[in-house]
DNA sequence: TCTGATCCTTGAGTCGATTCAGTGTTCCAT
DNA sequence: ATGGAACACTGAATCGACTCAAGGATCAGA
């Protein structure tokens, strides 16, 4: 008769193997392992804790997510987490809710309603517990689906929407301090590379930068729309360049249209800020690293991330919904002709 | 008396409210939402669906996960998913698990054994149906970790490890035709930005390096080895600006390296490829649109993330552990000197 | 030694979906 | 008309963990 070494055997051990292992009922293994309001003898708690050890027993998610109506997991709603402003967002969520015990579902929508709509629905499906929606494309709808579904927390979104808590930066104030600083470096005729944004309003930035020119006492100056993305700076550089009255300065409205912008400039073989001067917006460290480096607006995506996990799954949860702002701060570096 | 709307009542939906309203069992609600073996009749089918349009019934993924033994979840570590190496591979798995009706967990273990450890054992009590494992260091007990728990690939990994199945590239021979390269535009000394690996053997990507160096008869260059991120590139730039006979060209190991080193040249007033010439490894976006555009070794992430979790819960499930070795090639752009 | 309080521990029901064995129809062929 | 195959559907057990009500042991005080 062979003796098979009980950590070896077949299937996974239940919580029914590590009671029958330390001679006790399921009831305590579990009062163990969660440490319940029942008090456990200390002799009895260390046979479990061995038998568990000895075992290799680990408590199965999906048999506690059915009773206890929670996966413990919190979804993630990204267009494109190859976006290093989402990929970080993503990074920071992961963090904060693994801080709490909490697993992060990743969904990239695309920019894509229906697909935003079809992850939230299987996120919902998938009990998570809360999800964060960043989302560029903002509709009400989806806030609707979603709240009516789980808890969820709009991400990055300054419209303040009372049937949900967001977190975002002010656009407007954003945006108009890194204009501000162009004129203050005494440009008078400043650009702007704009993302094409769903809304019928224009998004806080290009408010922002209008305010901006108009505190200075400016002409309006040239407007690219293009997409939030490197080609899309690109493109709207090439067309900046062309347009009648070339601007001295430009303000992208992301780091990476700020980066595509860039290309396009060396590209026409000017010099960055000596010929033309940029700020952006977002701080990622794509505009750390670029050349040169960028002046740039920067959001606090860890923090709004941990406060947007702490209102899910938190302290905050259960929190009335409301929508927070959080700071900006314009991060000096070359590009806008600082020395 | 009121009438609740039936779509308004407390508490989730079960398959027994669904029975119950479209007056059948239990069972058949079962068989019309997965379509079993089991024929239901046209007629009862509509009932149901209808039911199940109406009550706005959504199965619950928990309990199914618990019968079933199945999360239809995979994992996937990666030590930062900021990297955009990472984030543009996190992307991709999670196209592909999508693709197969599959959800994403993502963590990150910054790179970090212990952390990388608790990840796995944390994505195993939650039952993932399999795991992608991204990782830098290699840790043979990882993979006994991994494998005895649940099906795993290792991703970017060269070692061909029989136990696991595994996808990665040629590190020698990417490195070998990116310092080719180099060497066929007459540089006679060719340095080495290095990222440090934790293995003993030197990383495949040196030994290319070396490869190509020998293959033309070149003696061997200065090497500056640094973590493999921007900042990493940058101190090894500096320190191979520095040494004693400074490199006419340099190979770095990863685009991040890469864009960190020509940050280090563009300080130092150098221009790239007029007095250094610069190829990298990776492929990433990054290297597109840094200034000169980088001429890098592409790793078909894409093909190889889907490959990865084909081999865990695709066609290729089950198939006997191999490590499949992926193309790469070299996209030639600015900073190698080509017109 | 008996009583009652204090502690531990157990049994059994529950969460929601799956699935198999079985019941009751229908319908065709003989 | 009848046997039986084909078909549509039902009942109940099951997955693993949680938890409440209840049972048993232990110990102090009298």
């Amino acid at each position: 008769m062979t003796t098979q070494p009980a950590s070896a055997s077949r299937g996974p051990v239940t919580r029914k193997d590590v009671a029958r292992y330390a001679g006790v009922s399921t009831a305590v293994v579990s009062y163990v392992v969660n440490g319940g309001p029942k008090k456990v003898a200390p002799a009895t708690e260390a046979k479990v804790q061995d038998a568990i050890r000895v075992l290799g027993y680990r408590p199965n998610a999906a048999a506690r997510a059915l009773k206890l109506g929670s996966s413990e997991t919190i979804g993630l709603v990204v267009p494109d987490n190859t976006n290093p402003f989402y990929s970080l967002l993503a990074h920071a969520v992961e963090d904060a809710a693994a801080e709490l015990g909490y697993a992060l579902l990743l969904t990239n929508s695309a920019g894509n309603l229906a697909k935003e709509r079809r992850n939230i629905r299987n996120l919902a499906a998938r009990q998570v517990d809360g999800v964060v929606l960043a989302s560029v494309v903002f509709e009400p709808d989806l806030v609707d689906l979603e709240s009516a579904e789980i808890p969820s927390v709009l991400l990055s979104h300054s419209d303040s929407q009372a049937e949900v808590t967001s977190m975002g930066v002010d656009l407007v104030e954003g945006a108009r301090i890194a204009v501000e600083h162009l004129a203050s470096h005494g440009h008078k005729n400043i650009g702007l590379a704009m993302g094409t944004t769903t809304g019928d309003e224009a998004d806080g930035r290009e408010q922002g930068w209008l305010k901006a020119l108009a505190d200075a006492g400016l002409p309006e100056g040239p407007i690219a729309r293009s997409a939030f993305t490197r080609e899309g700076g690109y493109a709207a550089g090439k067309r900046l360049l062309a347009s009648a009255q070339r601007p001295s300065a430009i303000f992208a409205s992301s780091d990476l249209q700020a980066v595509g912008l860039l290309r396009a400039l060396h590209e026409a073989g000017l010099s960055v800020p000596g010929d033309i001067a940029v700020t952006s917006f977002d701080g990622s460290v794509e505009a750390e690293y670029s050349w040169p480096p960028l002046t740039t607006v920067e959001q606090p995506v860890r923090e709004m991330a941990e406060a947007a996990v702490r209102a899910l799954v938190g302290a905050d949860r259960g929190e009335p919904p409301r929508h927070r702002v959080f700071p900006t701060r314009l991060l000096v570096r070359q590009s806008c002709g600082c020395p």
